[in-house]
RNA sequence: GUGUCUAUGGUGUAGUGGCAGCACAACAGGUUGUGGUCCUGUUAGCACCGGUUCGAACCCGGUUAGACACCCCA
């Protein structure tokens, strides 16, 4: 038992003490960043189990890659002109001076431990999801935060739009299961491959195209003008604006390899009665996309925040120093899920419901409480006791708390008896039972379907 | 990085220059071994620093923190 201070017995000078330290909470967490409370994991134990077992279903493995990784695997597969490289990364020295990041996002450590880990020989392709807090240091606001978590699935060794269509069905299934699908829209473009007739081309005439108008653009989209064009077309200040509708469209600049494999992706999509909108400005802000690149949109706000998105990544393992080996993968952020699922009323199951409460009055009784409620749990009822609480009132009022629909009491006299009482608490009744039937009759109380069991050797999620 | 707004017990709030209130929560009681409802009590607050004023939670300046939006993304 913890020792307790009550206020009431406290000196004065203990009083003051304590009041002139006290200023307020001592520590609180760090900007961006939260506690995920035991109410909110519900939701998050729940959109965990949807997305095991939907990726389960298509054959995907679960991976985890560590929290950081050396600088470079970021830099080179995201990117150094993105805003997620050159100002969003929480970037360090460790002891020995070597540059670590905090991951930003999910796909470049899949793709440097497939390589690492020499996953090409593996059957491909290798298919692969992740459940894992991510860190962008970027201003908090609605639904963004500097730790944020991420379930992503990544599909890297084939390069059929089939596999594209599949993958964001499987998207598509999850925000189903998790009754959100109808608030989102996805959102899909093709930003071309990097055959010399395709994207570079079109890159090349965005420039030109830009050439001479340097003065009318805002100061970022200049600077990105050398290095990132793409980005031009989707800035959203309004001189940038009128000139990305009068520039080149990537739409014109497609290969025949890239202009067949969107359309196939397209119908696919169509017939697996997936909305989209074909959105030209959609561009995403990490450089190793090709091909297919998607977001789901929150209906409900417009342009605004993107629930999850991702696209194909067919250059990005030659550029991390493998084989040219085609890919594509996902992310969706669970706090913006999580967010829509209470703003749509969505209710969660949860297992934290106690079945049963054990009330004792006297140590004889609360020794043999200690094994009852042993006996019971062992057989998946899920069990409390105030122990350290003496009087019976105080306890059933915990077990009120709790909400518990049956109580177990024993006192002195039960424990004489060789008995105990079982209490209805929604109905204020109660029956005495022998000592030896207290587990059974409880488990007929409660219902064999709802106990919590677990064999070991069995899979839990 | 830019902008807007906000800051009163643990939570939600009232208080427009004159004693900081209420509700919920928490804790303790309401006499024998029975919870919820009810009653009583207790704990606990003006984010911080400075200015104006006889007097500041309130007006002013700054700081810090937070929220929201832009940007970008999840």
């Amino acid at each position: 038992m913890t020792p307790q201070i009550n206020p009431n017995t406290m000196t004065d000078e203990a009083k003051t003490a304590e009041e002139s330290q006290r200023v307020g909470p001592p520590y609180q967490t760090a900007k961006g960043v939260h506690d995920i409370l035991p109410d909110d994991h519900e939701f998050f134990t729940y959109i965990k189990k949807v997305v095991r077992h939907r990726a389960r279903q298509h054959g995907f493995r679960r991976i985890t890659t560590p929290t950081f990784e050396f600088t470079d695997v970021f830099n080179r597969s995201i990117g150094d002109t993105t805003d997620i490289v050159s100002k969003e990364m929480y970037t360090f020295q460790d002891r020995k001076g070597r540059s670590l990041t905090l991951k930003p996002e999910g796909t470049a450590g899949v793709v440097r431990s497939y390589l690492q880990h020499n996953m090409q020989t593996l059957p491909q392709p290798v298919e692969l999801y992740y459940i894992e807090p991510h860190f962008r240091y970027d201003r908090p606001q609605k639904g963004r935060y500097r730790q944020f978590w991420q379930f992503g699935l990544e599909v890297i060794g084939e390069s059929d739009s089939a596999i594209d269509a599949q993958l964001i069905h499987l998207f598509y299934t999850v925000l189903q299961d998790l009754g959100v699908a109808d608030q989102f829209k996805l959102q899909i473009n093709s930003i071309g491959c990097s055959a010399k007739n395709c994207r570079p081309k079109f890159v090349v005439d965005l420039q030109n195209f830009y050439m001479g108008k340097e003065r009318n653009l805002c100061e970022e989209c200049s600077y990105r003008l050398p290095k990132n064009p793409l980005r031009l077309l989707d800035c959203k200040k309004e001189d940038c604006t009128i000139l990305a509708k009068l520039a080149p469209q990537m739409r014109n600049y497609l290969c025949p390899e890239c202009k067949e494999f969107h359309g196939e992706l397209l119908l696919l999509l169509k017939g697996l009665g997936i909305d989209y909108v074909e959105n030209d400005k959609l561009v995403r802000g990490l450089d190793y996309y090709t091909k297919t690149v998607f977001e789901f949109w929150d209906k409900s706000q417009g342009a605004q925040n993107a629930i999850g998105g991702g696209g194909r990544y067919d250059g990005l393992i030659e550029i991390m120093g493998g084989l040219p080996t085609p890919a594509v993968g996902f992310a969706a952020g669970i706090e913006r899920i999580i967010e829509n699922m209470k703003a749509c009323g969505v209710k969660v199951p949860t297992k934290d419901d106690i079945h049963v409460f054990v009330a004792q009055l006297g140590f004889n009784a609360k020794q043999k409480a200690l094994l009852l409620m042993r006996e019971l749990r062992e057989v998946g009822l899920k069990t409390v006791g105030a122990l350290g609480k003496g009087a019976i009132k105080n306890q059933l009022r915990v077990a009120d708390r709790f909400k518990v629909p049956y109580c177990v009491i024993m006192g002195i006299t039960e424990v004489r008896d060789g008995t105990a009482i079982i209490r209805d608490m929604k109905r204020g009744s109660q029956k005495i039972v022998k000592y030896e039937t207290v587990v059974e009759e409880v488990m007929k109380l409660i219902g064999a379907e709802n106990l919590d069991t677990y064999t070991p050797g069995e899979v839990l999620y």
